[in-house]
RNA sequence: GUGUCCGUAGCUCAGCUGGAUAGAGCAACGGCCUUCUAAGCCGUGGGUCGGGGGUUCGAAUCCCUUCGGGCACACCA
């Protein structure tokens, strides 16, 4: 179906033909001024200037042509110049009742890309943490967008498992136990297969030697030649790294499966590794690579810069590769394993000049043809209620698993406050709503800024939260199941809509019928927060809607019946978009 | 220092490809449950859109300038 703001304004366009003006003028908002009119166009103003003629006068002229027209109840010109619309109950209930008959409401899928998305970034041996959430939520949000408008995508989580924290573990752990195998330069026998260390005392290794590495130079300098050593294969570390991936792999799908994200695909910096030598022959070949100051560079620098981009290192003074050569390596591959049209990262928004860097290496060197887009998508800070990084109460990183198992918690009390219910089943209640709350609290802020994370007010989910969202769901299932449940006529969810009877029933339309406009809008802006509004103001005019209809006592059955169909279609709107977003709905909470 | 993003109600945020009276939520105050989930609905109060200049018939929105803040500026990721 089109969306029905270009049905208007093609109406409009060919009125504004008829009239001889230009077509661009008939553009067609919806209205910022809900009290006067419906949708709202502003061309006559625009084009007063290019005819000589008074806004106004073009106003009505393009009225006097189009009243009458059965799409609109009123069509009217105002002083100095806006034409005002308000539909016809005819048009919007029709327009909404196709709607409701198609899977996708009417929604066209006009992308077909190749897109690879990476997302999520964890390392290995580290616990997940809140500042890995964003990139999680964000991420997976994009994945199922892009992926609904009608490209292929493929999500890649992009372990860090190739930097500097392993030659950081493996020094540790030779600091603490020497006599382990893997140290022993005479050893030749199978290495076993039982890894010497648990996931907890992993977590606990890591950021003990980044301390150390810190204070101390000397161990720093080991760190650095293990990092090095096992990215040239030495086979004692591999078999450590094995080790190291085994364990913290399962704990970090076990930690995404709690946020309801998932990844195609598990590759890490590690894969890139067999790419690098053709990188640097690549750029060899291009003639980009020299040497500055010991280390391997490619200049980047461009005329137009407005500030001085430094070169990108690919290949540090002692030889190890680094996170831009992991990230070019990675390109080669990609471009072998999908030829991607696209591929957007999701990173913290400071990560920008590498990969500007990144981006400009590989366009010079041909790395990735040039259609293949390459988009940075970054995001900003998850705040404290004081405005600086979210910390623990003792200023510590917050793991990610008990940030979530507080806002269940949390959202646990809230209900038993509230509601009788078995505790087994609150608990598990408990979770989706959580989820809701920590995700809808994300993403309903634009990701490129940096936004305020507060446990109280997203708990308390009133307002603006993803709990008022699932409230306004749940309460329309409610009525449904009852309906279902005294009625024989199962059909009833896909009859037909009537006009409006009211001005909240035809308001409820209105937003209804936006959204295929909202949904091309957050897929062209990669902005879930679109969608965010957009479902906080289906949920709104809907409330107001079930406080002043009775649905289930309605006597005259085509209107029973018309009313089932249009909450059910609201239903199944909000719905998409949370999994749009990325979590669901209970059945009752 | 250079660059970049931001500054909108007490707080958290929308709106920014120029349009009418700048919108929500929270907090405050006042109404509405014998009736489909009151986690809801309705209402009241609350604003120099950081300041100044400019472009325009019209600026929160575009341009310049200034103040305040975040962030980034090669061998970490």
């Amino acid at each position: 179906m089109k969306e029905i703001i270009n049905l208007i304004t093609e109406k409009l366009e060919d009125v504004f033909k008829q009239c001889g003006y230009e077509e661009r003028f008939a553009k067609v908002t919806v209205s910022n001024r809900p009290d006067l009119c419906e949708y709202q166009c502003n061309g006559a103003m625009a084009a007063a200037k290019q005819y000589k003629k008074a806004p106004i006068m073009i106003a009505t002229d393009i009225v006097e042509k189009i009243k009458d027209d059965e799409m609109f109840e009123s069509v009217s010109a105002v002083n100095p110049g806006f034409i005002n619309i308000i539909l016809s109950g005819d048009f919007v209930s029709s327009y909404v009742n196709d709607m409701s008959k198609d899977d996708d409401f009417g929604y066209e899928k006009k992308h077909n890309k190749t897109i690879v998305i990476d997302y999520g970034g964890p390392n290995v041996a580290k616990p997940l943490h809140v500042g890995h959430l964003r990139s999680a939520v964000i991420g997976e949000s994009l994945k199922r967008i892009l992926r609904y408008a009608g490209n292929n995508v493929t999500g890649d989580v992009h372990l860090g498992d190739w930097g500097l924290q392993m030659g950081l573990i493996i020094t540790e752990l030779k600091e603490r136990n020497p006599k382990l195998c893997y140290f022993d330069d005479s050893y030749t026998g199978e290495y076993p297969e039982e890894a010497p260390f648990t996931i907890s005392e992993l977590e606990e290794i890591y950021p003990c030697a980044s301390g150390r590495s810190k204070e101390d130079p000397e161990y720093k300098n080991r760190a650095h030649e293990a990092t090095l050593k096992l990215q040239q294969g030495y086979k004692p570390y591999i078999a450590l790294w094995k080790h190291i991936m085994n364990v913290s792999v399962d704990d970090l799908k076990r930690n995404y499966d709690r946020l309801d994200v998932s990844f195609d695909l598990w590759k890490g910096e590690s894969d890139a590794d067999a790419y690098v030598p053709e990188l640097i022959d690549m750029l060899k070949s291009k003639n980009l690579l020299h040497e500055s100051q010991g280390a391997m560079v490619v200049d980047v620098a461009q005329d137009t810069d407005t500030k001085e981009i430094p070169p990108c290192i690919v290949q540090k003074s002692d030889g190890a590769a680094l996170y831009a050569t992991s990230d070019l390596a990675t390109l080669i591959q990609r471009r072998r394993d999908f030829d991607p049209d696209a591929v957007i990262y999701i990173a913290d928004k400071r990560q920008e000049m590498h990969f500007t860097q990144v981006f400009r290496v590989a366009k010079k060197a041909e790395v990735v043809p040039d259609k293949t887009e390459l988009v940075f998508c970054g995001f900003g800070t998850m705040n404290g209620k004081d405005g600086k990084p979210f910390k623990t109460r003792d200023g510590g990183v917050m793991r990610l698993e008990h940030l979530i198992s507080d806002i269940d918690n949390a959202v646990y009390d809230k209900m038993m406050e509230n509601r009788s219910m078995e505790e087994e089943e609150a608990k598990s209640i408990a979770k989706i709503v959580g989820l809701s709350a920590l995700k809808y609290g994300d993403l309903s802020n634009q990701a490129s800024k940096d936004y305020v994370f507060d446990l109280d007010r997203f708990v308390s989910f009133e307002g603006n939260t993803g709990p008022y969202i699932l409230y306004t769901i749940v309460r329309i299932k409610s009525i449904i199941s009852k309906y279902l449940g005294d009625s024989s006529e199962k059909d009833a969810l896909m009859s037909d809509i009537l006009p409006a009877g009211s001005d909240s029933e035809k308001e409820l339309m209105l937003k209804l019928a936006g959204y295929q406009t909202v949904i091309n809008v957050a897929v062209d802006e990669l902005a879930p927060h679109k969608i965010c509004a957009y479902i906080y103001e289906v949920s709104n005019v809907f409330n107001k809607f079930y406080h002043d209809t009775r649905i289930l006592s309605e006597t005259d059955e085509s209107k029973k019946k018309s009313y089932i169909a249009l909450i059910n279609l609201t239903m199944k709107i909000l719905e998409k978009c949370i999994g749009l977003l990325g979590f669901g709905a209970p059945e009752r909470m």
